[in-house]
DNA sequence: CCATTTTCGGACTAATTAGTCTAGAATGTC
DNA sequence: GACATTCTAGACTAATTAGTCCGAAAATGG
């Protein structure tokens, strides 16, 4: 028999987020690239292909993982209202934290490869439907049981919700604040008090 | 005497805002950009200096002249709830135009290089200040003039509506619905209404 | 120990990069 | 028409780019 794949999948892709979040993917060069991963050359295209396979793998598992956690939050709880406080706080805490946030821009970096990369903007759009529409049900839910009074256009309200989530890592762009981000947060999910 | 010069330097500025908001800054290549521009490689160099200087002073130009624009709406106009609606119709609607929207991608790629280049981040940090203090005082006054009767903390609000401005960008790379820009916008600005 | 596979490191290529230089054509003022 | 300046086009450099190739070291299970 042989030696037995060492690298862990999942950890090469967290420390690609983080390479490509910081760098953007045009301005991540080979050898950056290849130092933040702590690989060498031929076993990034031996175990991941190019690098451009490797970010849209990256981006991919970075926008499923948490879409699918935003998800669960909808469908499982209790309270709507205290389930999109609850996801909105999550990004926010990510964000706050030094090391956490680094792997949150990749979000940003990908959002800037969607006019170039057919395979990421499909990636989106599929993102976008399957959100948009788990944010409406359960805000229909939430009004039918009087948890939510607002008179406002539901499927309006969750296309601000799932753009507004994405829109916080431009802001921790912008600022180092961390009382910025919750600010914000705060002021965007007043909405659900209307 | 001699030959006088015959680039106007607006009209370069405009579409070195299109090139480099299409492309990224990294993503910009020399040849690219010198098609976009329309001039030969000397007469950039002569000019503007290099690209890194092209970038700064087209993001420069685009921030002021937008932001210029928000405050003397904000400063002169009776209903401040009214300017702050046109503020966002003015951006929306060029988000809107096919030809008009590609320039303002260069904020999207701006705010990208907010880590990595310091004259960058000074700009918007200035900005940041500028708006958000004439958001903030537009906000007071209307409050005194009892047109706006929320309870939320102005400064947050000011904040808000600072950010919310320029994530619209963003919501554009995601999607060419014209429609979804103004649901999103509608939900925004619903705020003032609270 | 052996066979197999993974990983690494460095050499290598061909293309592309930003920026400089040069020579000449175009343009405007006197 | 002479002169100063601008603009262009292309050659050129030195560095960097993504990706391939090769050989050896390391590790694993039999």
């Amino acid at each position: 028999m042989a030696r037995s794949k060492e690298f862990d999948m999942n950890l090469v892709l967290h420390k690609a987020m983080e390479v490509f979040g910081h760098y953007g993917y045009e301005g991540t060069s080979l050898p950056i690239l290849l130092e933040g991963l702590g690989i060498a050359r031929q076993s990034l295209y031996d175990t991941y292909g190019t690098k451009k396979d490797l970010f849209i793998k990256a981006v991919k598992h970075y926008v499923n993982e948490k879409s699918s956690a935003v998800v669960v939050y909808l469908e499982k709880s209790e309270s709507v209202k205290e389930a999109i406080h609850a996801i909105f706080r999550e990004i926010v805490f990510v964000l706050q934290d030094e090391d956490r946030r680094k792997e949150c821009f990749i979000l940003y970096s990908a959002i800037d490869q969607v006019p170039h990369e057919p395979e990421i903007a499909a990636l989106f759009e599929e993102d976008r439907n399957r959100l948009e529409r788990a944010f409406y049900e359960a805000l229909v839910r939430a009004k039918h049981n009087q948890e939510l009074s607002t008179d406002q256009d539901l499927q309006a309200l969750a296309r601000y919700l799932y753009h507004s989530r994405y829109t916080l890592t431009q802001v921790a762009k912008l600022t180092n604040d961390p009382k910025v981000l919750e600010e914000i947060t705060t002021v965007t999910l007043s909405m659900l008090e209307a």
